[in-house]
DNA sequence: TTTT
DNA sequence: TTTT
């Protein structure tokens, strides 16, 4: 359509070590799992309620992947901006399902780390394993290659959701 | 967890007039489906593509089920600000499943229409059908009512998600 | 001219602790002062770079005031969203001056910790001190006193920015 | 610092044509004027208040510069995405001044056109005149060459706010 | 200076 | 199912 915004920003905690597989020609893919919470206080009974919601994140790009091998780990807390996408898929019964993923790609995605874990502090990092700011390009000099949409399913004839 | 961010931001059309349901005790929940696409031209053959995403939206508010009811329809451009939640159900089949919505509910929920169908250009709606700005209250004086959270399933047996 | 929206989101450090005033009829007004920073390697030198950006936070809102003294500290990590606003002054040598800030006011505001400075760990908190989930109103049986937009010149004349 | 993010979304209008100037080296910076603002109803007098913030937005990138040239005139309504970045400089009489702008440059900036105005309804354009999605890389095989942080100054002696 |  |  154009002229529309599809935008997801979490900041939540991972809930295990992050999952990194490889497609056929080689590119990364990061699964993370998110965990958000919220707190609030019943009405009625006064007692303190929290309700967890999981959130699917996938990664592809290969910088993005790199920083969540090397800095991510089970409870690291992230600062995330994705977009939604939706898949559907076909359980070993053939029955039809949909997963929905947070995906992290191309332009306007971002990975920020909030806290120090494995020494450090928080580090934010683009979507090209380059920087947002300035004059400077692409850390490194190697040729972004994204993951081609097309492509998904021959590569990853594996993909089971969740 | 608290110390946690759950926020989707969609600017995208309706494919269809709103759903306004009704639960046992008469609150409203609108459910919207809204499309955002992307477009671009593909490296190998130039030719253009484009990719639409459709995004689930559940309004729990009163305030904006009241706006999605008057002024939106098929077709209208919005700009939707809310929460990822996943919901597990079973199918008649017994099989399980899980849908994924942007709901808005409480605070941090926003609903603003960006074209004039209807008559009128864009308007915007805070969560409580009040205002977002400045000294004003809530515009009615009637106390909000929020949805229970708990109370979700026993109103909505019939809840069979797309 | 409503159909439009003015976010703004921010996750950074306080670069000193919060300064609360109030007004004349007793309403706090919260200050903040949080850095942003971004780091990148320069394309030619190679060598590491970083820019720190200050932004003025002013919090109109009780609750959020109420979190920002008992629990920021200078150092603490938090996550904002307001609303850009811009505020036009006159010095004591009658020049005038404009300052623009990050407002958290009514709806759509929210302040999060996200370190456990202060024994905690992060704790997120809605703009009227309520919560932002489910079936809970405001924690409080207060009546919600948003400051008055009107008021805000007489209130404060001693309103010198930064 | 790091671990950090600064990020502004706006969905408003331009209050007049882009202005549109070059650099010494020839790259583009486009300036928009856009106007985002509330309404809501006195809750003393029930009179209906508008309250309207124009901000101020600096485009440093060549495929957004080119964007807002050609499909962007006064009127139009357009979806933002930038970071906040506060200039200071010297006016005429010597005067300090500081300008606050939303800045979009680099990675996770976005320029969205949300009306039809000039034919052809909304379109979105990522950061690099690129796409946004997929397996798209750069429309142009030209190198991104960003505008250089401390070259600002230099390149732009005339640059006064507003 | 926009828009409703 | 929208929109361009």
């Amino acid at each position: 359509m154009a002229g529309s915004v599809n935008k997801v920003i979490l900041v939540g905690n991972l809930g295990k070590d992050p999952e990194i597989r490889r497609t056929q020609d080689g590119r990364p893919i990061a699964n993370l799992s998110i965990a958000t919470s919220e707190t609030w206080r019943d009405k009625g009974t006064g007692e303190r309620k929290e309700k967890t919601e999981w959130h699917r994140v996938v990664i592809f790009n290969e910088g993005l992947c790199k920083v969540a091998e090397q800095y991510l780990k089970k409870g690291a807390k992230v600062y995330i901006e994705g977009q939604l996408q939706t898949r559907k898929w076909t359980d070993q019964s053939g029955v039809e399902k949909y997963s929905t993923e947070v995906v992290l790609q191309g332009f306007n995605s971002n990975l920020t780390m909030l806290d120090g874990r494995g020494g450090g502090g928080g580090s934010s990092f683009s979507d090209d394993g380059g920087s947002d700011f300035g004059s400077a390009g692409p850390v490194s000099s190697a040729p972004r290659r994204p993951v081609a949409a097309g492509s998904r399913n021959s590569d990853m004839d594996d993909d089971i959701p969740f």
